[in-house]
DNA sequence: TACGCTCATGTTAGCGCTCTCAAAGTAGGC
DNA sequence: GCCTACTTTGAGAGCGCTAACATGAGCGTA
């Protein structure tokens, strides 16, 4: 049984092809009887309109490209998540693209993919700098929107407010009276990175304390060798604020087979709350991010710039301090 | 500056589109000069081939579906990663559709996205049969490749070995001595954990043990809800095997609070090695899938499905016990 | 009644490709 | 040197749809 078409349509209901297309179009200056008809003929007949053909001629593809670091890191594949469910409730589809941050090879293959595809427009996940620019000059003059990435003059970028989320976070253990505060960055290249130890520098300063930056990256096993380090050291912090909850779980493992106890010798805060966070022993402060509303707001920007391209625009999006049991009062010891 | 068309290449090339075309389906009889030629224009005008042209007239896609359950969890994103990267060697793109297989509105809307988009095949990840049932409905006659899912006789269908990765897990306890063994099981309207509990029940009974059964879903919650239970009990389990790792992540926790040692008091495995549980403490010990080779495997079933469609075939991928220290063996305590 | 206007629908072209079929060129056999 | 067979290339149609334009019916106005 092949599958009908618009012509097969327009006969069973007595009309022209072309009625068939004002109805699945919503056009105006449509006698409802007619609509009617050709919406009976097209249940009668299961018809759905060709995609292909649609996209040859409008030369729109109702399909949004995501690129996305192809990590084993919770948070994109959560953005990713609701992006595609809201990318689904206007109409469009989601061609997700993992790709792999340090080989250029794979991400040029990522983007001459997208190409191909004649995407409608791009949204970017927490990718370095290089690719974007490979992105803009490959795909020029594409619609392109960045999330969890650094803004620029040219494309919406939506992001977490990694500035506000480090600044509570730091100050969340200023406030238990720390002053020995050790924070461990995501990597340098990236942009969320930067920002969180700009916001853990800022507030450092602010309150006069020294700060105690080791620079690292995202995965939990240089939480684990980091976490090593800081056990060795002469004089430990007594605080510690890791660039996000993945870093902090290796952290905690070095921190337990030293027999350093979290909170009592060392407060640990992380960024994220990924789901296990609150299950650790202790359970983990941190900052959670809202994925959600990123993904759903990132998509409403793309659809906005789909229809009329807009003045680009930087939004931020407040994260908010969980408090667990991670952190706690600085014990006041004798001698110091 | 419009986008070159098979046209255009044609008449630099000073040859006919049709030329154009076979250089680019890689026809035969074709003088290689003519080619080299062709390729020089193509190269030239940076011309590609304009997939919704292509697709209107194969009425082939390129593209799969991938209808996955919309879940926190780790493993369904780690397949799709794989399966999108190993897609796109193929020269396939891959659409994500993830869907909630609580709601039956959610998953429709899924299903009926693809049919839409025309998609060349469908694999599905992790999701009952019900929206299996569907998808055949409703998709009549597409290509349909089941990962960790009930396998039936029409399709092929992929799949951890989820009964022999639950027996070497079982297995191990029970060689370490432990004779009361709690298994908490994921969902039983899901065909994984049926199994997982089948291959623990079997492997308890070949050993004369009285199997113990709680049944539960793969979230953390649950599983911290379950270890509050089981601390509960007047006579503890010396040893229990869950269903995945984010069960045994909350029951470690309720394990904790209770001061209940692991693995002193209570042996502990999981399932999935997830990457979080070589870093808990005590690690966990656990029986990996191989995400990775799941995944490729699968898009390389659908490609030779699409280029002739075999007898489906179901294949079990060997899981490996990864022992670690949550599981010990069995202190003979006095007056048993 | 004739004219212009609006509303509702039909007709035609063309998006960029592949497929089928036809034609031209090339070589081999006797 | 002519016929046959094969190789290489070209011309035209058509995939299913939308956009632009054309047509006809119905109505008000002079």
């Amino acid at each position: 049984m092949k599958k009908a078409n618009i012509y097969d349509v327009a006969n069973l209901a007595g009309v022209s092809h072309q009625t068939v297309s004002r109805v699945l179009n919503n056009h105006t200056s449509l006698k409802p009887e007619t609509r009617d008809k050709v919406e009976k003929a097209i249940a009668e007949l299961n018809y759905r309109p060709n995609q292909a053909a649609r996209q040859l001629v409008t030369s729109r593809s109702k399909m949004i490209g995501i690129l996305i670091a192809g990590t084993e890191l919770h948070g994109p594949w959560a953005i990713l998540n609701a992006m595609e469910r809201e990318a689904r409730l206007e109409g469009y589809s989601v061609i997700s693209i993992s790709v792999l941050p340090e080989s250029p090879e794979s991400w040029r293959a990522g983007i001459e993919q997208l190409r191909i595809l004649d995407i409608d427009g791009v949204i970017t996940i927490a990718l370095p700098q290089v690719i974007i620019k490979e992105l803009e000059k490959t795909l020029f003059g594409a619609t392109i929107v960045l999330v969890d990435t650094e803004p620029s003059k040219k494309f919406d970028a939506i992001n977490i407010d990694n500035y506000q989320g480090a600044t509570i976070a730091t100050q969340h253990l200023i406030d238990l009276g720390h002053k020995e505060i050790v924070h461990i960055t995501g990597p340098m290249s990236g942009y969320e990175g930067k920002v969180r130890r700009q916001a853990y520098e800022d507030a450092m300063k602010a309150s006069h304390l020294k700060s105690d930056v080791i620079e690292a990256d995202w995965s939990i096993e240089k939480g684990y060798e980091v976490g090593k380090q800081i056990v060795a050291r002469k004089k430990r912090p007594t605080a510690i604020f890791t660039g996000n909850d993945h870093l902090a779980v290796g952290l905690l493992k070095a921190l337990n087979e030293s027999g350093v106890s979290v909170p009592n010798d060392m407060s640990l805060i992380g960024f994220d709350d990924i789901p296990e966070a609150q299950f650790m022993t202790p359970s983990l402060s941190t900052v959670k991010q809202n994925f959600d509303e990123l993904g759903k707001l990132s998509i409403n920007k793309m659809m906005v710039q789909l229809k009329e391209a807009t003045k680009p625009e930087a939004i931020n999006i407040d994260a908010t301090l969980i408090i667990r049991d991670s952190t706690q009062k600085l014990k006041k010891v004798k001698g110091r």
